[in-house]
DNA sequence: GTTGACTTTGTACCTAGGTACGGAGTCTAT
DNA sequence: ATAGACTCCGTACCTAGGTACAAAGTCAAC
């Protein structure tokens, strides 16, 4: 067998917390070594890809469950092309939320000058209807 | 004294649920009026335009807690205009990221061609490093 | 004078993604 | 052989914004 280490190398070989690696296992995202009666568990250098792989993956915006079904499709590229293709529609759509919200408040910003001094703000009564 | 109602007429005028108006009650942001010995609670109609307002500023992005501190801040029209102006600038950041994931979306699901049919595909390869 | 709709109140639960902690065990260096 | 660092395990807690529910009270209509 090839090289292993213990949780807390793990943890640093890949930046993330120790409670974060176990979330993980608790999640079902990472297989939890077998334990040696009286030891530390020992983690196979391989665990440092897979836990690279689920924060790669959390970086394009995938959830946790998401990457869950990822890794049950065997890493199948079609399987993972599907799915990214969806979450990339997602990712236009939750952009285009925030567009118009920003679209909302620049014409908000704009109609109410910064020398509006009425007691009451035509803009803010606006928001009351 | 002018008109008043019960909870459920408020809710169903401004179309939420009872149990939001609640919610909203126990974080501070409405008020909950006395009451009366053996009776149902009466709320004034000003309370409609004041859940009125709330919703508007949760679609403007503002969280419970920001709408909380608008209202304290007594609806003072400058007040309001800086923290519109901050919230466009957060918007603005979060759309930049979302923009960021797009792009290795993108990215990802182009170079990864649909007749990709090696056991391993270099895509996902390249998610574990 | 009772039925059905509504209200009150408290409390528990939910998602998503972790973080924090305490007590016990274990490993390593000196 | 003992101190300090690390691990194990379970469980509780956190944010944000609600939703769900049960038991008891009240109100309006027939």
């Amino acid at each position: 067998m090839g090289k292993t280490m213990t949780i807390g190398k793990l943890a640093n070989a890949v930046g993330i917390s120790v409670e974060t690696i176990r979330f993980y296992q608790r999640q079902g995202l990472i297989a939890q070594p077998e334990k040696p009666l009286n030891g530390f568990r020992q983690y196979p250098v391989s665990a440092i890809a897979r836990l690279k792989f689920i924060i790669n993956a959390k970086g394009l915006g995938f959830t946790l469950n998401e990457i869950r079904s990822l890794e049950n499709l065997s890493y199948g590229c079609r399987a993972f092309h599907n799915l990214a293709t969806v979450k990339l529609e997602a990712i236009k759509n939750e952009k285009s939320n925030l567009q118009k919200i920003e679209d909302k408040l620049k014409d908000i910003i704009e109609s109410c000058s910064p020398d509006c001094e009425q007691e009451r703000c035509a803009v803010i009564e606006k928001l009351h209807s």
